[in-house]
DNA sequence: TTAAATTGATTACAGGTGTAATCTTTAACT
DNA sequence: AGTTAAAGATTACACCTGTAATCAATTTAA
């Protein structure tokens, strides 16, 4: 079940999360910091392709890019499959486990309260919202999905 | 990144962390659920003592597995990569793809919050583990790949 | 003391992954 | 229209992993 992406394919998959649709040679550009030749990257875009977890498009000789998934489904599934593989389930160990040995700042603590608190009251509704990750500071209403 | 484990191999460490030493029949015993054969969880000793992340004493004709690393050590490595792979060290995504998207229990949500707050009033000093503390370190660069 | 059984060591093999190079097609230039 | 250069497709190849089977050494049973 879940889709596989291995770790060269996540990072194509992010560029591609952050903006799309591109051609491979954007997507290239993009991972410069990889290091990968144009090839290497060009392997990854039509394995992801084959997979099904990312789309294209003809523009005259070139294909352009886009995914074919949701990032936060994509991040959900592996924080699931994490969960179970390396900590069994054990969601207080896991979450003990990074709370404690990184040290969060004291604006990652604040943030994860507000989620708390959002948390707890939502316990009963189900509702729909959107929101982009990355709110400095206080934060008001972040709930997703 | 150090200490590269499957995740066949996890299961093996699991159980040898929950009892050690143990033989190789001893793990596959307990291993029953996945039903392996025995020469399955045999492949799996012998490459984690070949990674050297698990060791053994020889018990007459057989051997007698124990792990060479702490779990701790272990669960903090791979949370550490996770983060950084899948969330490229964004830890206020993670926390919150995990507490919205797992409903936590109450249970759960009190323990975080206990969390939170001993880890708060750790902020201005600078120790380290606190927590299990049992550190005694075996320093052997065990390390492969 | 030999044979049998058990245990670890070695070998196997296919599918995934990192990392490309080469092949093929076709849009584009002359 | 023919040639070419670039894009995608195919092929390559070694290492890792899942999953064992077979080999070899040695303990134990006959």
């Amino acid at each position: 079940m879940t889709i596989r992406v291995s770790e060269a394919e996540k990072s194509v998959m992010d560029v591609l999360w952050q903006e799309s649709p591109l051609s491979s040679l954007e997507v290239v550009e993009k991972l410069q910091s990889q290091e990968w030749s144009e090839k290497t990257v060009k392997t990854f875009l039509n394995r992801l392709v084959k997979k099904g977890v990312v789309t294209f498009e003809k523009d005259g000789r070139r294909y352009l890019y886009s995914p074919a998934i949701e990032r936060e489904e994509f991040l959900a599934d592996e924080s699931e499959g994490f969960l179970d593989k390396v900590f069994k389930g054990n969601m207080k160990e896991l979450l003990a486990t990074f709370v404690e040995n990184k040290q969060l700042s004291q604006d990652e603590l604040d943030y994860l309260k507000g989620l708390l608190d959002d948390n707890k009251g939502d316990k009963e509704s189900d509702k729909e919202s959107d929101k982009e990750s990355d709110k400095e500071s206080d934060k008001e209403s972040s709930d997703v999905k």
